[in-house]
DNA sequence: ACATGTTGTCGGGTTACTTCA
DNA sequence: CCTGAAGTAACCCGACAACAT
């Protein structure tokens, strides 16, 4: 170990004076109390070392320091020779030099996280807004879906009527281009799905049977008015309990009724969640998105 | 060949001191 | 003048590797 230390100070304490032994570069500093940044010329006025004070922590000059800093960049790890090599043209102990090298490694290193995390938190605002664009564009989304089906239906059923007594087909306006493909898409995607889910409750027999549709969400018919529904990608599990009259609740798994739920702030969901039971005659269908 | 001791270095944490606002 | 924050030289400690015995 390189040491050439003397302690000198009370007896325990856990960090006594200390006195380090010089070479003979620094030797001019012996005994002095040498202040930080002292220039070259304050260095060499006879009267800076006539105290007798203990050595002390002294500064490094700034051409000390812009040698070891150049040393760093070119390799910041320390091999024997070369820290012999620095502490002779420096006129430091090699024992500064290591002390220096891994000092300047740990300071290294603190502003290396302090990049990294501006790095992450930079990268993380970016995909946060990304994120609620893309939620945006969701919500605007279901809304165009629901329109649009709506729509599709108020259509079907008028040419259910047609040549009846009832309104005229062009009563309805006709869908655009863009509207007809959207249209398109929810035949192929949400009616099969509705229809498995009702077959799925038409061959259960009762209504209090369940059902799970394609977000996962169990269903169960409680009596001819509601349906309880749970989510489970909700991580409070909240029962949504839909009736025809118009209202809702919204319970957690051990009944307890919860305001906060994340649905009350969906637009959509709150929206439409009635929409989720219609009860004619007993039968039940869904309103499905995905 | 293996065990043990010595020496030096490292990273992480801390202390003591200086400087500055 | 006092004070707290920031910067930094130096230290302590445990882990590890290289080398000698």
């Amino acid at each position: 170990m390189e040491s050439g230390r003397l302690l000198f100070g009370s007896p325990g304490s856990h960090h006594g004076h200390q006195l380090f032994l010089l070479n003979d570069a620094s030797a001019i500093f012996r005994g002095s109390k040498r202040p930080f940044f002292t220039s070259a010329e304050e260095l060499l006025e006879e009267e800076y070392y006539d105290e007798q004070l203990p050595e002390k922590k002294r500064r490094l000059t700034p051409e000390q320091v812009l040698m070891l800093e150049r040393s760093f960049e070119e390799e910041n790890k320390l091999e024997p020779e070369r820290k012999s090599e620095l502490a002779r043209k420096l006129g430091l102990q090699p024992r500064q030099v290591a002390v220096w090298f891994q000092n300047r490694r740990a300071r290294w290193k603190t502003k290396q996280l302090e990049r990294d995390f501006d790095r992450l938190k930079s990268s993380y605002d970016s995909l946060l807004s990304d994120h609620e664009s893309l939620l945006q564009d969701n919500l605007r989304l279901r809304s165009q879906v629901m329109a649009l089906t709506e729509k599709l239906q108020t259509k079907e059923s008028g040419s259910v009527v047609e040549g009846s007594t009832g309104p005229k087909q062009d009563d309805v306006a006709p869908l655009s281009e863009a509207e007809q493909t959207t249209v398109a898409k929810i035949d192929t995607t949400l009616i099969p799905a509705v229809q498995i889910k009702a077959e799925d409750r038409l061959s259960s027999g009762s209504g209090g049977s369940a059902v799970v549709d394609t977000d996962g969400a169990h269903h169960q018919l409680v009596d001819s008015s509601v349906v309880e529904s749970y989510f489970p990608d909700d991580e409070y599990h909240h029962c949504i309990v839909g009736t025809t009259n118009g209202g809702f609740q919204s319970e957690e798994d051990d009944g307890h009724s919860d305001e906060g739920c994340s649905y009350y702030a969906d637009p959509i969901f709150t929206e439409h969640l009635n929409d989720r039971v219609e009860v004619d005659d007993g039968q039940l269908g869904w309103w499905v998105w995905s």
